[in-house]
DNA sequence: CTAATTGCAAACAGTTTGCAGGCGT
DNA sequence: ACGCCTGCAAACTGTTTGCAATTAG
């Protein structure tokens, strides 16, 4: 346990939305400015394995990650800030009446839009 | 209006699934061998300008491509295949109930699991 | 014939890896 | 003190661009 891997152990804690390896970098480096790139790539890969994040993955964007433990859950993708949010429940109709044979394991759902500060 | 050029496009008349870069040069191929990367990459960019195809793009995949005139539909990723199929039909549920200020402008929703080849 | 397109190779951006030195226990 | 972790730089992958040769109209 380093001062590195407590800092970014820490911002996720403390942001409360899906954050990309370059956001991390940049919040870290408030506390650890010689921080490096590998070092935050290092650590959020660690994490994914230990099962205390979870990669958000949304169409056209790079990887975001967010705190594991959070119940299921979709995303909302701001144009203008580039930020994600989290949105509460989920908005997958009930009856999908796929074709025969096809068999379901998971969902993702994005919603794209403009955010609450960008649209005032 | 090249060989290239034309191979390319009679691919999506042909194929009913989203496309990666890399699937339409395999397919191409077996009609000009010779076919760069780099060509098919000018000519998907310049299809999407021109609005005859429209990008695909999914968590964590590199983007397809599909024919833009397709009317409003999801995507199925087989986890096995790593093929995409189209879905008929909008799973979205009809009441969002999102926090005030975010806009909604246009939303993706990707459906995991196994295809009908692969579970058989 | 002229201009656009191709194929190759170099350039890029994002992510991963190898290695020597430094920090944590 | 020992070994894991960091930071840098090189390696990789997917995508884009520059350029000389080729092809389309």
């Amino acid at each position: 346990m380093t001062r590195q891997r407590a800092a970014i152990e820490r911002i996720f804690e403390e942001v409360p939305r899906p954050l990309s390896p370059a956001e991390v970098r940049d919040i870290a480096r408030e506390e650890i400015p010689q921080l490096g790139m590998a070092t935050v790539y290092r650590a959020l890969n660690d994490m994914v394995k230990e099962a205390t994040l979870r990669a958000v993955e949304l169409p056209g964007q790079p990887s975001r990650y967010e705190k594991a433990d959070l119940k299921h859950h979709h995303h909302f993708h701001c144009r203008k800030c580039d930020r994600v949010f989290d949105l509460q429940g989920c908005m997958l109709k009930a009856d999908l009446n796929l074709p025969d044979g096809f068999v379901v394991q998971s969902h993702d759902i994005t919603l794209n839009g403009i955010c609450a500060d960008c649209s005032r």
